[in-house]
This record gives structure tokens, sequence and C-alpha cells, in this order.
DNA sequence: CACGCACATCGACGTACGTCAATGATTGAT
DNA sequence: ATCAATCATTGACGTACGTCGATGTGCGTG
């Protein structure tokens, strides 16, 4: 038989006491949603993986589709995906566009899931 | 007109050289991205955080669909995605399930991200 | 045993996502 | 001006996701 649960009040309305305030707001736990699942990807992050370790930190998208072995549309549309939250920054020169991550970016989207910023 | 560019080699079948190897697995990302994407969900966040937030520690599925404003079977629902994937702990007791973040499983998410592990 | 409560599962719906081939846009070279 | 190369955009396809109502499951009480 499981334990004895500790009975309060269980058969009023409310089964337990109301929960503490909440830390994410409804606004900030979409904007956080939004940059999370731009690298909740397996190909995005092999991606990000590949600009920090690329020489001199940046790539263009010509140096991405071989190791990723995905056609170059696929790989166009994840680094716009990356570039809309602001994860990669793009710099045109000449034909090509190189990538580069932006670790401050990376680090203030994991920021609000560590355990506490005291 | 932009600034003229390092040419190497750009008339030959490779545009650039070949990137260093990248420090993140095919195997790796697929899961690391299936417990981002757990977490990558504005609902699933908010839960967290309540959970976290609440007294204790723990909340029951009860607790969370009023704040959450879901019918009962999403916030289960969202409960066993997180729980798939360990970051959050379920225990029965009685009636109720209590839930209940798990903070290692939270860190060991943000850990691959952060810029260097030196 | 029968009833009620909390929770999980199922089926269904609309939407968003990942991927590609085809096409358009822009740049540098001939 | 024409051409080739890199990259972005479009349209399409199958799949997965978020959500709900309805139903099933397990536990505690009368």
């Amino acid at each position: 038989m499981p334990k004895p649960l500790p009975v309060v009040d269980v058969d009023t309305s409310m089964c337990c006491q109301p929960l503490a305030e909440a830390p994410l707001t409804t606004t900030e736990a979409t904007d956080l949603a939004r940059r999370l699942k731009a690298i909740a990807d397996p190909q995005r992050l092999r991606l990000l993986s590949l600009l920090m370790a690329a020489p001199d930190g940046e790539a263009c998208t010509c140096d991405l589709t071989a190791p990723l072995d995905l056609s170059q549309p696929t790989v166009s549309h994840h680094l716009k995906k990356l570039h809309e939250v602001g994860l990669v920054t793009a710099e045109r020169r000449g034909v090509w566009t190189y990538y580069r991550a932006d670790p401050e970016a990376l680090t203030a989207v994991t920021a609000p899931l560590l355990p506490k910023d005291s």
C-alpha cells in the first residue's frame, strides 16, 4: 500500500495550496522558447559546432553542405533560422556569405535555465 | 565595391579549406536536440519554472492546469514530454502524481552549449 | 461494491517543421 | 554583356507538434 499522505483539506475544491509566483512570465517564456527552438535541431546544433570549430570561427554556406550532408537550400534555411534569433551573424564578402556563431547569444539562451543566479 | 577577398584557389572544386573536426557527432547532436526540444516550448518552460518555484519544489498536475490555462490532458502531455528526457521526476502519492524538476538534468542540457569547458 | 477524483491515453484537428528540386538574385570574371 | 558561381527564396511534400474532448485507469472514500 502507498505511504499515508499528509492530508490537509482534500475534500475542498482546492486539493493543494496554490503555487508560488512563477519566475517566467508568458512573454518571457515565449521569447526564450523561440530561441531554444532555433537550436533544438540536430543539424543546427552541428551547424553551430561547425562554425565554432572552423578556422577563424567562420564559414560560408558552401563549406557546410558537405559535412552536414544536406542540400544547399536546407543549409541556407537553417542558417536563416539561427540568424533570425541572433545566434549567428552573417557577413557578405564577395560571392560568399560568412557565418559566425555569437557566443554571447548562446550564453544568453542558457542563462535563464541555470539553477540560480545568486 | 566589397573588400578584396583573400583568394587562394577559388577556381578549383573546393572554394575554401575544409573545416576542422566538429566537436558534436551526429548521435550527440541528435540526443542533445531531443532534450532541447523538450524545453523549447513556452508552456513547458513555464511548467518547469512553476515546479521550481513551488513549495518544496514539487507540484501535482491539478496545480498546474490553472496557472497555465491549459486542459488537464495537455498538461499531462507536457509533463510526459519532460519526463521522457529526464528533466522532471514523477512520484505517485495516493491519487496525485507529484512532479519535480531535476536541476542536474537541466544543467546537463545547457553544459554543451557553453563556450568552453576548460 | 459503487462512486468520485486525479491522472493517463486515445483520436482528431490545425499548424509548424525539415527537407528537397526548381527558380530567382547578386556578385566576380571573361 | 555574357557567363559561372554562391546564396536566398519559393513551392511542395511528408512528418511531427500542440491542443482539445472523450474515454480509460487506478486510488481513496462511503
